[in-house]
DNA sequence: ACAAAAGTGTTGATTGTACACCCATGC
DNA sequence: GCATGGGTGTACAATCAACACTTTTGT
């Protein structure tokens, strides 16, 4: 490398780890956030995330800061994208290597605790850092996996109806989806199962439930 | 945060931008390498890249790294995935922010240098560091990339036949193309405009010139 | 005249999209 | 018996994939 700089230039920041976590609740799209503790930004809130440790893998990383923060295990986590970020005094330069993450609904709950939170997408209070650009940085990536990957069914509890997994499409998306075609085009998929076990919830037909075929592969479908 | 770590935990690491840089040379795809100086891996093939400097953004860390070392200024630069890395010893903890860049075929060379060199993928010599995981991941976001987007027109030169550009895709999709689909496709992205001029060369028909309508908007399609 | 790449359309298969009614249940 | 969400099929449109011959040039 003919034109590389003197070894005292490079900087020393830190590296963190932060994890944009969706679930759904109630038909909406939902994130988890924290309460920070600690300056900068203490009061608000912000994505789950950590420095990363001497030895530790990014992933590992992400994975713990989730588990301690929260006490979620992420179904789902792929990195997203880093962001550098100078905040001068103190802090000096930090980098974000952001995540994305999903879990369940309903399946496990978070710590039950004032500081943790699950906020609605469409209300989203503003977050510490650049946590918001990450949230919607995180959500443009979920919005096109879902496309073409059996993605989204790692949001649902173990079993679940097919009305169940059309929320959750239209709660990701953004709009509504024709019964007919979204039942076929997902069952296509042949990764769900029926459990012959039926639901009754209201003063109408029960719906049947269907289960997971094969628990692990959810990322691209094929 | 409740249960963030004691704050000297945190460890201190290195950033790199380094980059993976396409072309397409006689209808192979290449990328570009530069010979290290210095340790570690001093001597190995290695991707453009150098540690970021001070109040540095990652994009223009990435950008400068391929001007300084290869004088190349790429047509088409982004981020890809962050590798964390340990090397024990003095160089410790790195973190590897990769990037992904083209620039068009014969429309600029590198500075002629030695230590400079196109590497066709088909015939990949040992990089050094974990460049070569960097090297295979860039290539598969390229060929997924062009699927759905304009970005294999930024590896043409100003003008170009379109067996050119079908060479360009059979080049990263490792693929025969139909030579008759291909060309109704590609002229349906409305991208590409006759210059009206024609180019001869050999004992046939000569072929119509094109160039890119607008040179900017390589990203999605539509 | 022949070799070599340029250029050009049609057809069938697949996929996607729009759309309306009957079913099982609780009250 | 009626209100409620569960469950099903068909027809048309759009897209994709396969396929072969004529044109222009140099030798």
């Amino acid at each position: 490398m003919a034109t590389i700089s003197a070894e005292t230039d490079y900087i020393q920041p830190a590296v963190t780890a932060d994890t944009a976590l969706f679930s759904v609740r109630g038909g909406e799209l939902v994130a988890l956030t924290v309460r920070r503790e600690r300056e900068p930004f203490a009061g608000w809130w912000a994505l789950p995330g950590d420095y990363i440790r001497a030895e530790e893998a990014l992933d590992d990383c992400a994975a713990r800061a989730l588990a301690e923060q929260t006490g979620l295990d992420a179904i789902y986590l792929e990195q997203l994208y880093t962001f550098a970020s100078h905040y001068p005094g103190r802090w000096g330069r930090v980098f974000n290597v952001a995540y994305f993450a999903l879990v369940p609904f309903a399946a496990v709950s978070p710590r039950n605790d004032e500081n943790i939170a699950w906020q609605a997408l469409s209300r989203l209070p503003r977050l510490a850092f650049n946590h918001e650009d990450i949230l919607a940085s995180a959500r443009r990536r979920l919005a096109a996996k879902i496309e073409y990957s059996a993605l989204a069914l790692g949001l649902l509890p173990e079993v679940f109806t097919l009305a169940e997994v059309q929320a959750v499409y239209e709660a990701i998306k953004g709009e509504r989806l024709d019964k007919r075609n979204f039942r076929r085009a997902l069952l296509a998929l042949d990764q769900l199962e029926v459990t012959g076990e039926k639901r009754q919830s209201g003063a109408h037909r029960p719906a049947r439930l269907y289960r997971l075929r094969e628990p692990s592969n959810l990322g691209i479908i094929g």
